[in-house]
DNA sequence: TTACTAGTTGACCACATCGGTCGAAGTATG
DNA sequence: CATACTTCGACCGATGTGGTCAACTAGTAA
């Protein structure tokens, strides 16, 4: 780990790349450490001239991620703003920040969380409990629930929005599928999506 | 293949339950027989005697799950029934007793589409798109869509409806996971979920 | 030139697991 | 006792694993 730090940058990205797209599909114990040098085009000795053991390799990517959806999540979520739909708004566009910028860090995040018997030191495993628990409270608590239509309880209407928000990013992703993002066409997404909240305004909202 | 059919049910139940488990929850490769007989609690010869190779014995298994599939899907899902929520209402029935009956069987038809290159015959294949595309076509088509309210297109009102009502047996799934069903509780939460519809209808309809 | 250093490689190691085989032991029937 | 049918799991060669290490390269200093 010492002499990985201080590698060119574009090298650095390609074995983080390809170490996290690896873990990302693989549970720890089926990540091939042979398809991580194979695609970041390094030699075997190198990648445990870095990092000392597979483990060690994982933990800092680990720590790395981690590190990444902390500083975007501050960035993105505001939970002083009481509006739902509009906190909604900040956690969808971190959503697709993160989809364009570092396409597998859910699918890395995520099978971490899977794993049957976590592989990773306890300072960590707190960190990521902490991460998900404050992406549930920062999007459900403190909201202005006297904006809803009343004849639905407002539990029932948060969960309601945050359903449909979810399916239509579902739905969005499928749909952009391989395509690659032009600035321009990306505007267009997201114009759409403004109208789709506020769709969802009309029919939850007083 | 041959002696197979003529085992006692439970045994062959056993040898089903432990296969079709093990390719739900990995990729064709990746399925292990020693796994299987492991969990089948026969031996590994057993297995090649009844199936010759593994390949065999994952054709069968798929010829198994999408004859049990057709049948329910026949059995719930009614495409004369002109109204959304009431069609949706037998398919959301159907996914449920899937789950209660045969609880890998989704999870293993989800592998087996996955599957980057198809491990099936032709047949088979076709088989299984045609139960996509009915699964599809008979929930989204022949609805009356006059009874939506009329400032959401009724194209996306469909969206939003099938997309809560997604988002509402995840929900569900989260809670009843690891217990154990008795069929009076089962009962309420049967309630529950009409009680969810009638909402929906609220929401959506005129 | 020579000697030393730092960076880099992939053949190689012991081990595990894979799909599949097969000789032998067990059981049932005659 | 003999014959036939089941059943088992040790075993096979092949493949893949995390990790090592002798050897090679390129640059620098004397």
């Amino acid at each position: 780990m010492k002499t990985f730090e201080t590698l060119d940058e574009a090298k650095k990205k390609r074995i983080m790349d390809a170490a996290i797209h690896e873990f990302a599909e693989h549970p720890y114990e089926q990540a091939s450490t042979n398809q991580i040098v194979k695609e970041a085009r390094i030699g075997k000795g190198m990648l445990f001239h870095y990092f000392d053991t597979k483990q060690a390799l994982y933990e800092y990517l680990v720590d790395r991620a981690l590190h990444v959806m902390e500083e975007l999540s501050a960035q993105y979520i505001d939970g002083s703003e009481p509006d739902f739909i509009e906190r909604m708004k900040g956690s969808a566009k971190l959503k697709m920040d993160v989809y364009r910028l570092h396409p597998d860090l859910f699918h890395f995040i995520g099978q971490v969380v899977l794993e049957k018997e976590s592989k990773i030191p306890k300072a960590l495993a707190a960190r990521l409990e902490k991460m998900q628990q404050d992406g549930l409270t920062s999007l459900f608590s403190g909201i202005d629930t006297s904006k809803f239509r009343d004849d639905v309880p407002a539990e029932e209407v948060m969960k309601l929005i945050s359903w449909s928000i979810e399916g239509y990013g579902k739905e969005l992703l499928v749909k952009l599928d391989g395509q690659t993002f032009v600035e321009l066409e990306m505007d267009s997404y997201i114009e759409e999506f403004y109208t789709f909240l506020s769709v969802l305004r009309r029919i939850y909202y007083k």
